[in-house]
DNA sequence: TTATATTATCGTATATTTACGATAAGCGAT
DNA sequence: ATCGCTTATCGTAAATATACGATAATATAA
């Protein structure tokens, strides 16, 4: 952007903006779905699952650990990936209060 | 990006990817709160509670618009906008659903 | 030590997003 | 017709996001 502005809104705006930007790719929507699955992942894994190159998924996994809804694990040569639950669950409280206050009528 | 790899994802996660991003502004999360709670906005309003330009709130009406998670309705010389409330209902099901999956044991 | 495997980072190209001034386009009132 | 009000669009600048080849970095295996 030109100049950001986003120290001019609320703190939970800023911070629910920002997780809905990080699953704003489907390539990240995915990554979440297949720690789901897995549980425990080694990055190599994530990149087979992927249509997309290998550091091009290190970026996207880079994103989601930037803000917090995975954690990797340096494991030897491997780099185990989870997901972190609790940031989860703040996350989806987050998007919960903002339809509930938004869907009143829904 | 370099080159749109989006269809190689599942629809499922192009169109919550594509709600999420919609969602990834301060901005545009502000104007879904004052649309719910002015219920309707005609755009000067909204341009005056966002530390924004006038083009600029345009621009994220736009994005909201083109989401379908808001209408406008031109009247006169102003336009009235409004929550649609259909669409807002799928996004929140979109993410409880993602949620659902993702947060099990959350 | 050298080779292999795995993953992160660098560099870079391209596309998209964000922001705003200027301006056009629409309608209502004079 | 002209003016004033409102809003969309155009043009443009700057920042960010996306993608990937090349390469560095690190640990294990031979």
């Amino acid at each position: 952007m030109a100049q950001n502005k986003s120290s001019l809104f609320s703190p939970q705006e800023i911070e629910l903006a920002e997780m809905a930007k990080a699953l704003a790719h489907p390539a990240r929507i995915k990554i979440l779905n297949v720690l789901t699955d897995k549980n425990i992942c080694m990055c190599g894994d994530i990149v087979d699952l992927l249509p997309l190159a290998q550091p091009t998924v290190s970026q996207h996994l880079r994103e989601l650990k930037r803000v917090g809804l995975i954690r990797g694990e340096i494991e030897g040569p491997k780099t185990c990936y989870c997901l972190d639950h609790d940031k989860i669950k703040k996350a989806k409280d987050a998007f919960q209060s903002l339809f509930a206050a938004v869907c009143q009528r829904c």
